[in-house]
This record gives C-alpha cells, sequence and structure tokens, in this order.
DNA sequence: TGTACATCAGTGAACGCGCGTTCACTGATGTAC
DNA sequence: TGTACATCAGTGAACGCGCGTTCACTGATGTAC
C-alpha cells in the first residue's frame, strides 16, 4: 500500500508507468493469490496515481491481467531454456528445476497461468495463443527434446520421447502445484523426491 | 437462473433449505470455476429465495464455502474407502481411479480444495482440520497403507512404502489438475499415461 | 529571443452496478387453554 | 370446539462499500513562427 503519489512522468517517458502498472499487478496476484484482488483502484493505490490514468496504457481491466499471465509465460520458456548441463540428462534435471523455480518463486502467476487455459462457461479460453505456445514448441517441446536427447545417448531407457515427457510434466506440475498449496505438509528434504519423479518417469539408467 | 420462486418449507421442514443453498452453491461454484461467483444473491436466484433467507442456516457467506469443501473432502475420501480390488495391486489402482475420477467430475471443488490449504496474506489458512483429514490418516494414509499392501504381497519392489505414496500423490494430483485445466490438450486416450504413472511411482512388478 | 499553441501525462468527480448484511415485517401453522 | 398466541420460514426495503469505467479538466512541457 504505497500511498505517496508518484512524480509525474517525463514528457517522452509516459511508457514507463506501463511497467509499473505490470509490476504492481504482479506483485497484487502474488500477495493476495487471487486475481479478484487485481483491481484498476488497487493498482492505482500502489503505484501512487489515480485509477483512471491506467487507460493511457490499458484498454480494460482484463488487458492488464492478460499481459501479467503472458509475460509469466514467456518468463518460464526463457527460465527453462536457460537452463544448463554438461550431459543430456544433467540438461533434462536443469529444465525440470527451472520449471519448478519459476513455480515456487511465483506461484500465483504459475495458477492463473493454467486457470487461463481452461475453458470458460462465458466465453472461449482466453490465451489460447499462450497455450500452443507452452505445449506446442516451447516448455512441453523442450521436455521432448531433452529426453530424446536423453535416450540417443543411452541415458534413458524409454523406446520414444513424448510419452516420458508427458509423465514427467503432470509429475513435475503435481509437485509445483502440491509443495505450493501444501506448505506446511512434511515435505522430504532436499530435491531427493523431484529427482526421483524425474528420473523413473524418465526411465534414466542408474 | 430457476428465477421460479420456491414454496415456502412446511413448519419441520426448515433444514431442507440448507441442503438446497449448499448444492446451489456447488453448482454455482462448477458452472463459473471461481469462488467469487458464488455469491449470496446468486445463490438466491437459483434456489428461488431472496438472500436474507440464507441467513437462517448459515451466519455468513464464508460458512457456506467452507462447508462445500469440507462436504467435497468427504467426498473424496469417501469415494476412495469404497473403491475395490481383488488383489493389492489393484485395490492400488482402484484407489487412485477414485480419486482421479473424483477431481474429474467436479475439478472447480477439488481445485478450491487445495486452494484453501494455502495460507493467505490475511490470516491463516483456512479449514488446516480438513488438511490433516486429507493428509492424516485418509486420503495419503490410504495410499500408504495401500503401497504398504503392495510391498507385502511383492507386487511391489519399493523398499517402504511413505516415499513412493507421496509420489503417486503428487502424480495423480499432476494428472488430475492439468487434465482439468487443458483439456484440449492431445491426452493419450484410454488410461495408459495414469496407470504408467502409478506403477513406474509405486515400483510395481513387471 | 519571445510568445502562442499543441500535446502529453495525468487528475478529480461522478455514473451505475452487484455485493454482504441488517432490519422490521408478514403470513401460515401448530399449540395451550 | 373455538380462539388467542407463539413460532417458524421466510420477504422486502434499505445501508454502505468497492468496483470498472466515463468525462471534462489541468498544468507542465515541448515546438512553430
Amino acid at each position: 500500500m504505497d500511498s505517496a503519489r508518484r512524480p509525474r512522468s517525463a514528457r517522452g517517458d509516459g511508457a514507463a508507468l506501463r511497467g509499473e502498472i505490470l509490476s504492481a499487478a504482479a506483485e497484487l496476484l502474488e500477495a493476495n493469490g487471487n486475481e479478484a484482488a487485481v483491481t484498476l483502484r488497487a493498482i492505482a493505490r500502489e503505484v501512487g496515481i489515480t485509477a483512471p490514468a491506467i487507460y493511457g496504457h490499458f484498454p480494460d481491466r482484463q488487458a492488464i491481467l492478460d499481459t501479467v499471465v503472458a509475460d509469466a509465460c514467456a518468463a518460464l520458456i526463457a527460465r527453462m531454456r536457460t537452463a544448463q548441463g554438461e550431459t543430456p540428462r544433467e540438461r533434462l534435471f536443469a529444465s525440470c528445476d527451472a520449471y519448478v523455480a519459476f513455480a515456487a518463486d511465483q506461484p500465483a502467476r504459475y495458477r492463473v497461468l493454467f486457470e487461463r487455459f481452461r475453458p470458460s462457461a462465458h466465453g472461449e479460453a482466453r490465451a489460447a495463443l499462450t497455450m500452443d505456445t507452452l505445449t506446442g514448441g516451447d516448455a512441453f517441446g523442450m521436455l521432448v527434446a531433452s529426453i530424446g536427447d536423453c535416450i540417443a545417448s543411452g541415458d534413458s531407457e524409454a523406446a520414444e520421447p513424448h510419452a516420458p515427457a508427458l509423465a514427467v510434466w503432470v509429475a513435475i506440475h503435481g509437485y509445483a502445484s502440491l509443495r505450493a498449496s501444501l506448505p506446511r505438509f512434511p515435505w522430504p528434504q532436499e530435491r531427493a523426491l523431484l529427482d526421483d519423479l524425474i528420473a523413473r518417469l524418465a526411465q534414466l539408467t542408474a
């Protein structure tokens, strides 16, 4: 609740407010854990402007949420893409780590990401485009490729990469979601569980 | 949107409305997919009464949502408990099936169930009691017991049941959540994926 | 160099809406005498 | 058997609130002549 008034941007820097609006929206989303808390008035309070000033940068409230989610999606993919590793096996673990770390760092955005794919009662699923991005050539595609590399190098005993990649995705999604939902559950220490899920489902060799 | 007015209950049957309120709340939750849609006025419209009539049966709006979630939690556990099977292995599959089927039938309630465990910014996590119920002696405990039986019968190669049970829980939660979130994803047919997850993570013998 | 003007980056007041909740009430129905 | 009364199961009007969005505006700043 930053009640201080924000100094007006200089002449050419009107676009600076756009970024502050998006940051505030993301912050409100993470702090409250639900989209309903991200109101134009709450954003305005956070940024230190009045609510109508937002309309200079976004056509309506929904556009802000759409952008926050699209940015989060891009960030997740970027994070997976830059995951490093010496061997195919290490690259697979690094990609999964990046995925899980993203969900741990930005749990509300991670959750809202998936809520947006679900076709709603009113109108079609939002961000259908981002679904293709996530499941098509990118996040899921990277898992398939990574497991394909493990098969080629002999690190995985799987016959083909698609089915194991889907199994791994389901498992790391479950891991990320459940850890976020049940922080008080006595989770095993370190990475034992996550590594076990990946190793068994990607059919890695001992 | 049932706009017909509901006939007044007979003298002793005032409690009948309570059930109709809970059904309408659950229906609104499933139809809209979010808690915000479950308003007292929407419930009243659905049932065919006026909103203040609800206060005869629940102290406030939150109590209705709490009850819907608690009922869902009890239904999930009951469904798992009545899952049948000839062998330990079949009983494990049947329990997991029951879990996944519940999430598929009542996706919004399943999701909200977990949202409630998450400690929120304002106040502590609601329904901490139900968390113990779900993770303690019941849903998770049933998985542990079931895998323990598989180990005893030689159906599982695991050394102990706790870690595999957690892995299986994570995986079937991921499976249930992801299928609900991405209904348009090209999921493999039949039960191939789910069975594979369970078999590998519970370390079942071939 | 001075000045009129256009533009930019917002403000402040107001609108109509649906919401949770309260309050006083109403009309049917059972019970006591 | 009749009647006064208590109780039950709600209704209807109203409250204050925060919301998304609109509208007319304002004051600083750059630009043309």
